[in-house]
DNA sequence: GCAAAGTTTACGTTAAAGGTAAAGTATGTA
DNA sequence: TACATACTTTACCTTTAACGTAAACTTTGC
């Protein structure tokens, strides 16, 4: 909306919630470059325009979703690398599958772990002693069928 | 199965596929201890039965749902001192309920990332310029209003 | 011309989960 | 009994992430 408008990087800090060092700290890995820096000084003030607050806004998301610096980085490499044209735009579509893939196996994991906290919360008032479920507990639990740690009893042999 | 066996710290790593190290890690942290210490010497060898075995399948376990082993030994801990009574029972149901809550937090968030990608995958191909999106393409960009990058153009102020 | 905000350089931090070395001790087999 | 393994403890080292913090100096705005 305010188009034109330019910040400095304290003011672009306030606005995010973070400090001047994360700022910084995301342009030394080349995840958010300021849009001005040639006052002819070699200090001159780091100065931020609308892209970089939409690049600062898309860092925060995908760190939100659980990425880390260096995912994003490599996210935001590969779509520069295919400004021109459609050679590692293939390459691309490669690393967001695989992230994808990635990111579904762990919700899978995620799943599981909500169901096995959620058994036990069940389970609270029906077992007697927490310190051997699972364990010595097992063998006369009535419970035990349905426990997946049943299951685990036996460690294979390398 | 074989109920009775027993075995020293390196049969038990070799089993797992981890170090001994790890096992005595897992010791030092009260994770894990050995059934059997007390041959006379200090330096007497550690001895693992089936309790332990079990355990250090549980500790897998969490491990792999995402847990840190400070989580897990939370949990155990709080399983241990229910041994006694109910007294801290219902402290172990909040424990696990909160828990969940986060789990369930971290669930929404990677849901939002996958369909985050999975859609940036759909777009791959409908794009031009992968490096201003987000970014200045948006304002040209067909897809722009079912992108929700959209609604996050303007910052606001602190 | 001064304070406030910005600049660089560079070392510090915290936490997780072990790795690795050193030096001595147990165990089991020949 | 000798000896090779496997084990014991102590203790310092490592890696990564994402900044924090200090120092000493420079721009900018009024």
């Amino acid at each position: 909306m305010d188009s034109r408008h330019t910040f400095r990087i304290g003011e672009l800090a306030r606005r995010f919630g973070i400090t001047t060092r994360t700022i910084r700290y995301y342009e030394e890995l080349g995840l958010l470059t300021p849009e001005n820096r040639d006052q002819g000084s070699s200090l001159a003030h780091r100065v931020y325009g609308e892209k970089n607050v939409i690049r600062l806004k898309r860092i925060q998301q995908l760190k939100d979703y659980g990425l880390t610096l260096a995912e994003i980085h490599e996210l935001f490499e590969l779509a520069r690398k295919d400004r021109s044209g459609n050679s590692v735009r293939s390459s691309l579509a490669e690393k967001y599958r695989s992230k994808l893939e990635e990111a579904r196996r762990r919700r899978e994991r995620l799943d599981n772990y909500i169901e096995d906290l959620t058994w036990h919360l069940e389970q609270l008032d029906k077992v007697d002693d927490f310190y051997e479920c699972p364990g010595r507990a097992c063998e006369t639990c009535s419970w035990a069928e349905r426990c997946d740690m049943r299951l685990n009893l036996t460690p294979e042999g390398k």
